[in-house]
DNA sequence: GTTCATGATGAGAACGGTCTCTCGCTCCAT
DNA sequence: ATGGAGCGAGAGACCGTTCTCATCATGAAC
């Protein structure tokens, strides 16, 4: 332990050698005011001299003062922070925060993140966001369950992102899953093709809704005996599974509707990899329109969910339930927009048999 | 209580309508003892009695007290934060993050997340970590100059990854790129490749250590006039570009070392594209071993960086710097490690020329 | 010349914790 | 008895802000 002479010796000496932190105290002195007075500068209020608040400015500059946030959050009772869940290998999280920082900027609000990962589940993940204050929280593809999102509600508004909240109180944004799917499906019947597939985004969020659009969308073209749907998840693996999978049939279908990006981009490696072409053979859609799907290579046929308007919506969502206390819970859909790219084309008949048994 | 006519009634009622938050002097009301026991019990610390300890642990868990991580950085003096810079398009700094955590964790470190992101620069994504009061930072490829990181250094221990630090104070965490190239480089000439060209990672972090430690790899081997260096970078479309270029020249390598995986993945798109077989006609060595390197449609022989080694040296290294003021810059470089998998084989004499002039 | 808005400034109490100190007790050797 | 140790518990200062309220000039209005 440590020798203890003056009041808390440890903590003064852990910053030791490095400068301590300047205050608002000390820009104070140094322009010769009270901190009342700099506080109200800094914070843009009326209520000082022209001159005052110059001087004060300019101490403050020079000092390299940086207003310290645990004391802002403390003395306000509000953090002005909105605390962000996400899991750093989705792509399409990614986009998220990108969007959702500017937004929060110009509301006011600052963003803190906090990642999921192995050895580290929701809760965690959510318990370090509100033991940092924040007063809202935005959840990235949570699989959260009711209960835990009712009780999250309880202490912080929550949005949850990709797909319905399921709990009172909780808001959600998302991308209206029939229309994206619809539009996919319609685009792939417009080229001509009947048998069209889709790989399922198992139990990850807003697949549920997007195997139902893929079902009703079939059926609206009269395609109902065509539908299948082939079992899958959010990742490339799951594509590959499907793309084996296909690969081996007699009677292949000639689209492919993919759970998202990186399950098209799996499907589509398995498809090249088995000597058929996409979209000369097979076509491919995928969802999400990640920055993987713009790459010159791939060049994905894709729904774009617009992350902008997602993340502007969320933050809104989250910043209104802030002020007006207890509205109803709301179930925001945004409408996707179809990105045609170059893995979708006409069908070519018979030439995917062929080339399978190659 | 508080029930007098309001003290800031408006921050009362900002949170209108949300339960007030609990706070250690509840729980101590609730258990019958003091603020002072509650903290020191909740903190785990020698001091209470057995039969009190339990009755305020249970009281905490019953009003669902968590503690104000604002109001103790306030009290402490000390935050126990740590804040990473991070681009969340960068696969390896997911893995990295991940890798932090539990390590930070175990030191009794909490983590903040800050992104760069377009009209989000470095500068900004550090102030935002500073002004949380984190008090050490750790960078993840950072493009900083010398002079901001010797600024960063002085407001707290910083800590950058990948590259060299090139400021004084600041200490730097990295892959030893010349072990990692060579083994990478005599991988391959064991399997019999002389022709062994390099894409570049540009300006990218670490990618100047590579470019000479692949010089240097060469020339050991007695291969110095087969050096070829194509200017490349750290993202799939340049590897597209280096794979158009190779296909369309008549005595091509028989082997590359790419930048990272996004690169070696781009590239390999471009010669399948070409018809050109990986690892029969061309072989592709990668560097990361990211995520997508696993993945078994790709199944990239690739250098693995270390990333819970360099995770765990660069919290280290933080946090020494935190307790023992200032020590001299380090700069640590960690042994990466050759890990093969599929795209990597012998020479097969002139099949490439064949199948590029198809 | 006294009274009053008015605008600039300062004093001091929160905010929710941590930490040092002091206090009252019990236990044990003198 | 007497005087410490040793331990459980509480008092109160403090961290760096924000915010309310009081104070103090200053000049216009009466």
């Amino acid at each position: 332990m440590s020798e203890q002479l003056g009041p808390r010796p440890a903590a003064r000496q852990a910053g030791a050698g490095r400068a301590q932190r300047v205050t608002m105290a000390d820009v104070a002195a140094k322009a010769g005011v009270s901190r009342t007075l700099v506080s109200l500068i800094l914070r843009d209020q009326p209520g000082a001299g022209a001159a005052t608040r110059d001087r004060v400015l300019r101490a403050a500059d020079e000092l390299g003062y940086r207003p310290d946030s645990a004391a802002q959050m403390l003395a306000r009772g509000r953090s002005r922070t909105l605390g962000v869940m996400l899991d750093l290998d989705q792509p399409f999280h990614a986009e998220m925060v990108k969007a959702v920082y500017p937004i929060a900027e110009r509301l006011g609000y600052d963003v803190l993140l906090s990642a999921v990962a192995p050895g580290r589940d929701e809760r965690r993940a959510l318990g370090a966001l509100l033991g940092h204050r924040c007063e809202a929280l935005v959840l990235l593809g949570s699989d959260a369950d009711a209960r835990l999102l009712a009780s999250l509600a309880e202490s912080a508004p929550t949005v949850v992102v990709g797909r319905k909240a399921g709990a009172p109180g909780v808001d959600s944004v998302r991308t209206a899953e029939t229309k994206g799917v619809r539009q996919a499906v319609d685009h792939l019947v417009e080229l001509g093709h009947r048998r069209i597939v889709h790989i399922d985004g198992g139990k990850g969020p807003g697949s549920s809704d997007r195997r139902s659009a893929y079902r009703a969308a079939m059926r609206r073209r009269g395609l109902a005996e065509e539908v299948r749907v082939i079992p899958g998840a959010h990742d490339e693996d799951a594509g590959i599974a499907a793309g084996t999978l296909l690969l081996g049939e007699e009677s292949p279908p000639t689209a492919v509707l993919a759970a998202n990006d990186r399950c098209a981009l799996g499907l589509m490696h398995a498809l090249r990899g088995g000597r058929v072409e996409v979209p000369g053979e097979v076509s491919v859609v995928g969802y999400d329109d990640s920055h993987l799907s713009h790459l010159s290579h791939i060049n994905l046929t894709t729904v774009r969910q617009d992350t902008e308007s997602i993340a502007e919506q969320a933050v809104r969502c989250a910043v209104e339930r802030l002020e007006h206390a207890a509205l109803p819970g709301r179930d925001v859909a945004l409408d996707p927009k179809l990105i045609v790219r170059a893995t979708t084309a006409p069908p070519r008949r018979n030439l995917l048999i062929e080339a399978s048994t190659n």
